[in-house]
DNA sequence: GTTGTAGTACTACACATGTAGTCCAACAAC
DNA sequence: GTTGTTGGACTACATGTGTAGTACTACAAC
C-alpha cells in the first residue's frame, strides 16, 4: 500500500511523501469518497467548502494527475477520475511534514504539545490513554509474548 | 502569548495562524536558537541545512517581516532580527492546519493514526501515557475542585 | 580625498497554486 | 446535414516562494 509518489512542492527539503494543499486535499478527498468521480461530481461534492467554477475543477484534477496522484478513464466523453494515493498515505506524509518541521521528528515533544490543547478535554484524554493502552497491549504480544504484560 | 499574526499562504482556507514553510520554518529557528541575528548570522546557521547565498536570506527575512513573522532594528549599518511569533504559535498552527486539512480537526482520530505508526515504539507509549495520567490528573483538580470555581 | 568591501534594497526568474476564460470536439436535437 | 450544448484542453493571470544577481550605500584603509 501507499503508492509511490513524488514530491513537487516544497521540493527543497527532504524527500518526503506529497504535501498536497487544502484544495487539493478537498478534490482528493472527493474522489476517495465517491471511487471514482467526474469533473462535474467533484465539483458538486466541493460545493459547500468551495464554490469553483467547472473549468478551475478540471485543471485542479489534471495538475493532481500530473503529479501522479490522481488518474483518468474516459467513460463516452467523459473523463472519471480516481484517486492513486489513500487516504492514510497523504495523512502520514502530511503529519511527518508538519512533524519534522516543527518538533524534529520528536513525536513525544509532539504529544507533549498536543496535550496542552484546550480542545483535549478529559473526555478525549480518556479515549486517547484506551488506544494507548491497547497499542500497548498489542505491541507487547508480539514484541515479547512473556516478560511484562503491561496491560493493567 | 502567541502573537496576532495574519495568514497569508493557502489563504483560500479557514483563519489559521501562519503556516510557514520549511525554508521559512528553518530561518524562524535560527532566530529563536540565537535571539536576535543579523542575516550574516542567520545564513551561517542556516548552513549544513541549506548553502544560500546571503542576498537570498536577506530577501527572506525582508519577506518574513512583510508578513509580520519577524522586524529588525538597526545596529550600526547592520540589521538585527528577531522573530514576532514564538516557536509554540507555529507548532500549533502547523498541527492545527494538518490536523484540520486530514482529520478535519479530530484529535482522536489524529491520536489513533499517530499510534499506529512504528516510531510509537513501546517506551514512548509509556512515556506519552504518563503525560496523558499527568493532564488527566491536571485536569481533574482544575475542573472541580469541589463544584464549580473556574479559577484553579 | 579614492577605493575597496560589506551589507542591504530592489529586481528578476522559474515554478506551484488558486482561479477562471476561451476554444474545440463530440454528441443530441432538429 | 446544421445547430446547440456540454465537457475538456489550453491559456492566462495574480500571488507566494526559492533562489540569486545587480545596484546602492556607508564605512575602512590608503
Amino acid at each position: 500500500m501507499s503508492a509511490q509518489i513524488p514530491d513537487q512542492p516544497t521540493r527543497g527539503e527532504g524527500s518526503f511523501g506529497p504535501a498536497v494543499t487544502d484544495l487539493q486535499l478537498d478534490v482528493l478527498r472527493a474522489l476517495w469518497r465517491a471511487g471514482e468521480a467526474t469533473v462535474v461530481e467533484v465539483r458538486r461534492a466541493l460545493r459547500g467548502r468551495r464554490r469553483l467554477a467547472p473549468t478551475t475543477v478540471g485543471t485542479l484534477l489534471r495538475r493532481l494527475e500530473k503529479r501522479g496522484l490522481v488518474a483518468h478513464r474516459k467513460e463516452g466523453r467523459c473523463l472519471v477520475y480516481r484517486a492513486l494515493i489513500d487516504e492514510d498515505s497523504i495523512a502520514r506524509s502530511t503529519i511527518d511534514q508538519a512533524l519534522k518541521g516543527v518538533f524534529e521528528g520528536d513525536l513525544t515533544a509532539f504529544a507533549a504539545h498536543l496535550l496542552r490543547r484546550d480542545e483535549l478535554d478529559a473526555n478525549a484524554l480518556v479515549r486517547i490513554r484506551r488506544m494507548i493502552e491497547d497499542r500497548e497491549a498489542e505491541l507487547g504480544a508480539e514484541e515479547k509474548p512473556n516478560s511484562r504484560p503491561p496491560r493493567a
